[in-house]
DNA sequence: AAAATCACCTGTCCGC
DNA sequence: TGCGGACAGGTGATTT
C-alpha cells in the first residue's frame, strides 16, 4: 500500500490524532523492525515526550518529538497506523504507543519490510541517503535533468534517488496517463512527453491524496483499480496487459501506451 | 550502466 | 483437504 499518497495520509492522520498527547509508554513488539536504534533507547527517548508534528518527504513519515529525536516511520509494503482507545484484535502490531489519554498509537507492519529509526532531521536522512526530490516539490526544470539516460521511464520513477515518492502502482497510473510505455527509453522521449508525465505526477498524487489512496474511490478514466489482465482499458476497451519491469508487474495498456 | 536475481518477511490465492 | 508455487503497493546487495 503505502507510497507518497498512502503515506501523506498516514501524516494527516497521525497529525489529527497523536499530536500533543504525552507518551506513556511504547511497547517494541517486534525490534527486527527497528533501525540503528535499540528498543531500550526508543523507549527511553520517547516516553514522556510529545509528538509535535509531522512531515512525510518521499515514502517515509518524519514525526518531530519533544526530546532529541525524529522519529521516522517508513512503511514497507503492508505498513498502516491505527490510533485507538480499544482496539484488541489488530493483527501485526510491531510498535505500541501509549499516550497518558488513554489513546494508544500502533505501528502495524504485516511483511516486517517496514522500518523505524530515530533521525536528527528530515534533511540529514534525505542526504544521508541520497533522496532524490520529494515528488509533490520537484520542479519542472529539476525533472528534465532527472529523465535522462537509457534506463526505462518506469524504472526511473520508481527510483527513490531519482525522484522519492512513487512505487510500482503510482509509476503505473503516471504513465497510462501519461500514454507512455513502461519501458520507454528516458533519452528517447520527447520533451512534451516529458512535461505530460511531469503534470500527471502531482495530477495523479493530488487525486489519490483527495482519494484517501483508496483505489476503489477512483474515477472511472484511472488504471490502478484495473490492475488485471482481465479487466479493459478504460480508455479504448482494450485488453491490459502485464509485464515486468525492474522486476515489478507493471500493467498497461500496449494500445494506449507505446513505445 | 541498466536490468535481472535474490533476499528479507508474512499471508493469500490458485491449481493439481 | 492439502501442498507447492506464484504473487503482493518496498528496498538493498549481488550478479549478469
Amino acid at each position: 500500500m503505502p507510497e507518497l499518497p498512502d503515506v501523506e495520509v498516514f501524516r494527516r492522520y497521525l497529525s489529527s490524532t497523536a499530536l500533543h498527547q504525552q507518551i506513556d509508554s511504547v511497547n517494541v513488539v517486534e525490534s527486527s523492525i527497528l533501525k540503528g536504534v535499540s528498543t531500550s533507547k526508543l523507549k527511553k527517548s520517547l516516553e514522556g515526550e510529545r509528538f509535535l508534528s509531522a512531515e512525510r518527504y518521499g515514502k517515509n513519515l518524519f514525526v518531530e518529538t519533544s526530546g532529541r529525536y525524529w522519529l521516522r516511520l517508513h512503511f514497507g509494503m503492508t505498513g498502516f497506523l491505527e490510533y485507538f482507545k480499544k482496539h484488541n484484535d489488530i493483527r501485526h502490531v510491531r510498535v505500541l504507543i501509549s499516550f497518558k489519554n488513554g489513546y494508544k498509537l500502533a505501528y502495524v507492519c504485516q511483511r516486517l519490510l517496514g522500518q523505524v529509526s530515530f533521525e536528527k532531521s528530515v534533511d540529514d536522512f534525505v542526504s544521508a541517503n541520497g533522496l532524490g526530490p520529494d515528488a509533490m516539490q520537484v520542479k519542472l526544470k529539476d525533472f528534465r535533468n532527472i529523465v535522462d539516460g537509457r534506463s526505462a521511464i518506469k524504472s526511473l520513477l520508481m527510483d527513490q534517488k531519482k525522484i522519492a515518492g512513487l512505487g510500482n502502482i503510482y509509476a503505473d497510473e503516471v504513465l497510462f496517463q501519461s500514454k507512455v510505455h513502461p519501458k520507454a527509453a528516458c533519452s528517447r522521449l520527447g520533451d512534451d512527453k516529458v512535461k505530460e508525465i511531469y503534470k500527471n505526477i502531482s495530477k495523479v498524487i493530488n487525486y489519490a491524496i483527495k482519494k484517501k489512496a483508496d483505489p476503489s474511490k477512483f474515477g472511472k478514466n484511472y488504471l490502478l483499480p484495473r490492475r488485471s489482465t482481465s479487466d479493459k482499458c478504460p480508455n479504448c476497451g482494450g485488453a491490459i496487459k502485464k509485464i515486468k519491469v525492474s522486476g515489478r508487474s507493471s500493467y498497461y495498456c500496449p494500445a494506449c501506451q507505446k513505445k
